[in-house]
DNA sequence: TTTAGCACTCGCACGAAGCGAGCGCCATGC
DNA sequence: GCATGGCGCTCGCTTCGTGCGAGTGCTAAA
């Protein structure tokens, strides 16, 4: 039977921090000798396998088949994670290398795939980073060009610093200086609101003008209809790194990892999970199966959001087998979450 | 010792062609019976081994241990591109899934993407697509826009339809009238001039009227200077698909593939290789360790360059296991190439 | 030139045996 | 009551031997 993790001894605790440490550094079973040695208790094997036996009944530890050593369970994991672990914060070299490579100057798209890089690179894992969402982009100015076949690139710069531009197909051909005064009216109009606001002003403007409308303003507001009918840009995110994954792949889980890297590709787990963890207060860690994909079984994920202007952004994270470090990993993907929301906001 | 294959015959040509079909299909070392079974001759098992004998001389295919059958060699696989291979079109429903996911009206950056991800797709392989390098942007008009502390956006259109746009850093404050200014001084004398002909007409410029140059003028070059100190932007490329050379990995090549995976990292390989291709006429195959790298042993890369308005623009390719379906491959490269080229230049 | 036949070579699957690691349990000692 | 030492037992892993089957190379004959 099963029971209540929370009454385990003080002495049990140790051991199977010890154990999980061990199996996470070795990656074999640990067996009752190897944590007599190990742990400053000084108990012979036999007592120890008693305290095993214990641990198994919890469920917190397992053996993969009779008269081999024990390895964590998830819950094992789980307990280890929330109770047993002393964080090791990064080396400063670390910290150092993000904070030089995370440069508030950079494109807000290279810096996303910087800190992908970085990221995964520090941990040895494979990184995700969940481009930013601009919610509410404030528009701070809109540019018309005509292309050719009445086709118009309409440039929008929101967010004080931030450039979209897309394409838009019109009735007929307009000319510069036309579209030039429908920017202008726009711009004047318009500037410092966000893009749900600006729908709605220019509505009002329309119904509250419509007799005194001239050519130039029906224009602009023709303009403006498929220019700010925004595409809602689904979410997307980077991974990088995977070769980290492939490099502690034991040889017979190929097929989980192609599973786990077609997951990678599909997006759409991926981002439904990192959603669910868009919100959370700080970093977030699922273990093995916790997450509720298969594809995600014998593998963690730890997350964390990244702010920008005090506002959530978006999320990254590393992807790697249970059997990580997590004391060394969860410090680095905290600090580089905010050292990322810290390169955003000082934009 | 190894002959000359051109003086190959006929009817050992034919057994070749067989012979690496079969093992490409079925990935096993082919055995003399099965040869005779397959191929139309009606020759014993005896026969077929003579003849194999001669080919293992020429060094086209050879026996992994004595007694199983043979496997071409990376020579074998040459000579079987080469000259043996006749190429199947591509199903017209692929043809057509590229033809509309290649939508000219697309953000250049998704174009890529896309073409990497419909390529790797359909060819169950990993996928290559180097991002198009713009030789000679052509200025269409720039934009000045004022950031906090004396920073300025830097909004570029170039080619009609390209947009980009960076930072910088100017010595003091500008108005944002004065930076008007100097966005209409630069667009009038420069628009239409690509962007190293702009840096030569700005210090014509300088020079001839340095005495009655106003400040507004001297605005405009010092920013035109800092704007135009074009990057030069590394070339790029995009993977998609990984997914797919794990699922045919043999489980004992697991090291090789890590190397592959880090190699896609890298960049600096797989540029090079990549840039060598680019200006190849059309599809370029490497076999093995053609490429002149390691990590591609065992692996074949197939690459066609595409083109944009009459220009070789960039290469795209697939990367898979050296026995892969070339006849289906190589065409499936080739349209992809087009087609993304017929894209770009529709734009 | 082709073929049939035969000897030979390997790889591979299978089973038996031995070894060693590690556990569970029990009786004993503190 | 907790810790311990001892003992037997269970597996997994390795090694070895065996047999089998696939496939070849060679030779001699058609």
């Amino acid at each position: 039977m099963v029971s209540n993790p929370a009454v385990i001894g003080d002495r049990a605790r140790q051991l199977l921090r010890v154990l999980v440490e061990r199996y996470i550094s070795e990656g074999q079973p640990v067996s009752s000798r190897a944590l007599a040695r190990d742990t400053g208790f000084e108990l012979s094997p036999a007592t120890i396998r008693n305290v095993m036996a214990d641990l198994e009944d919890m469920g917190l530890i397992t053996s993969p088949h009779t008269s081999a050593g024990r390895i964590p369970t998830a819950q094992g994991y789980r307990f280890f994670v929330d109770s047993l672990l002393t964080m090791q914060p990064p080396a400063s070299g670390e910290v150092r290398r993000l904070q030089s490579e995370l440069d508030p100057d950079k494109d807000i798209g290279d810096l996303m795939e910087t800190a992908s890089n970085v990221l995964s690179e520090v941990s040895k894992l494979a990184s995700l980073v969940l481009l930013p969402r601009r919610l509410q982009p404030v528009l701070r100015q809109v540019e018309f060009l005509p292309l050719s076949e009445n086709r118009v690139l309409v440039i929008l710069v929101t967010n004080e610093r931030e450039v979209q531009n897309r394409i838009i197909h019109t009735a007929r051909q307009y000319s510069p200086s036309e579209l030039q005064q429908a920017a202008n009216y726009l711009n004047s109009l318009c500037a410092g609101q966000d893009l749900h606001t600006v729908r709605e002003t220019l509505l009002k403007e329309l119904q509250e003008t419509r007799e005194r409308m001239n050519d130039m303003m029906r224009l602009a507001i023709e303009m403006a209809d498929k220019a700010f009918a925004v595409p809602e840009s689904e979410p997307d995110y980077v991974v990088k790194g995977q070769a980290h994954l492939l490099s502690r792949a034991e040889t017979d889980s190929v097929e989980k990892l192609r599973q786990l890297f077609e997951v990678f590709n599909q997006k759409r787990d991926i981002l439904h999970l990192l959603d669910q963890c868009l919100h959370a207060k700080g970093v977030q860690i699922f273990i093995g199966a916790e997450s509720g994909y298969d594809a995600l079984e014998d593998y963690s994920l730890i997350t964390a959001p990244y702010e920008a202007g005090g506002q959530v952004a978006g999320v990254l994270g590393v992807v790697g087998p249970t059997r990580m470090g997590y004391e060394r990993v969860i410090p680095l993907v905290d600090i580089t979450a905010r050292l990322l929301g810290a390169a955003l906001t000082q934009r």
